[in-house]
DNA sequence: GTCTATACGACGATAGAC
DNA sequence: GTCTATCGTCGTATAGAC
């Protein structure tokens, strides 16, 4: 792999799992065992520009992923039982965040630098549309499908949050559990 | 005020607003008028032990400014919609986070430093009690309480998250828009 | 209990050789 | 395109006067 995409790529999981300035520029040299020349030719504007590129980069890896998953289940309520399955699997083998996540990002970075705000705000974008596409298609109002696809986002990404905490995977599994109840917000 | 709480006060909105590392000690100083001595004369471990003065002195309020609410209220429906009018009319007036979130530290420091990750989760545990609580005597089961007193906590810190990336507050309004779904968990 | 002055390290960023 | 060496700044923390 070229030398770019391997510092995008080792940059997205300390960026994931410390947040933004908890991982010095050294840290993530160290990971990918090159030096500072390299960072400051490929990103000119250091630090905050590498990590825009990888929140562009895990706005792809999440959209692919996840319409992946929601085109080979049937339902929202399958698919997503599916992808929060994987989520706790992963937090459990590998006792850290990876994938779908960045709150530590967001609530770091969000209040503090423009950019990033944005890039933050179009993979939530990105994520909510998927549901919404899916829900639309179950036979959900604009309305209604767009309502729950946001509780859907910010549930998620609570029990996300709940679990660092906790050190421990049971608020997803509980989100997991009361998706039913999530989606059968349907107007009676 | 006496010079300790008042570096606590003005603390705990600054590393609120902007989350712990952006938030410099001269910065937190310069707010309180006082310099150095003062900080490493009451908190002699520094910054962080500040932070965690500060995760106390906001679980206190947390839970005081709840309870006062939940008692005032006689369904949990009505208690948090109260609740989230006043954390949409702060977030809209102050434009910055004030009140019950802390999201940004705990995502930031919870897998970082063990004494505020148990600060973090000692004050959501706090606030799921609460909920829990006032839907116990609602006639809620034991797991169906808790169950939705952990959906609760989620979909409103997460959508804090949500009004944060997007600059609106309209996330949270849906969120109460949906309460009385998220309420109608019941096993029917 | 609060001040001033200072130490010391870590950080992000730059310059120039190769 | 990547290296080494170095700079300047800012961070937290300390020492000692008052």
């Amino acid at each position: 792999m070229d030398t770019k995409s391997l510092m995008i790529e080792k940059a997205t999981l300390l960026f994931q799992q410390k947040g933004y300035k908890s991982v010095g520029v050294s840290e993530i040299l160290k990971a990918c065992d090159v030096t500072k020349g390299a960072l400051y030719h490929h990103f000119p504007n250091g630090k905050e520009e590498l990590l825009i590129a990888c929140l562009k980069s895990l706005k792809e890896a999440i959209t692919i992923d996840m319409e992946d998953i929601f085109k080979k289940h049937s339902s929202t309520q399958e698919a997503t039982q599916f992808m929060l399955n994987k989520l706790i699997h992963n937090l459990e083998t590998e006792g850290k965040l990876t994938g779908y996540t960045f709150s530590s990002i967001v609530s770091e970075m969000a209040t503090v630098s423009e950019p990033v705000r944005q890039a933050c705000n179009s993979l939530y974008e990105n994520i909510q549309t998927i549901y919404y596409t899916k829900l639309a298609t179950e036979g959900f109002s604009n309305e209604l499908a767009s309502d729950i696809a946001l509780l859907m986002t910010t549930s998620i990404e609570g029990a996300i949050m709940l679990c660092q905490t906790q050190r421990s995977t049971a608020p997803l599994k509980t989100i997991a559990k009361l998706l039913p109840t999530i989606l059968k917000g349907r107007t009676s």
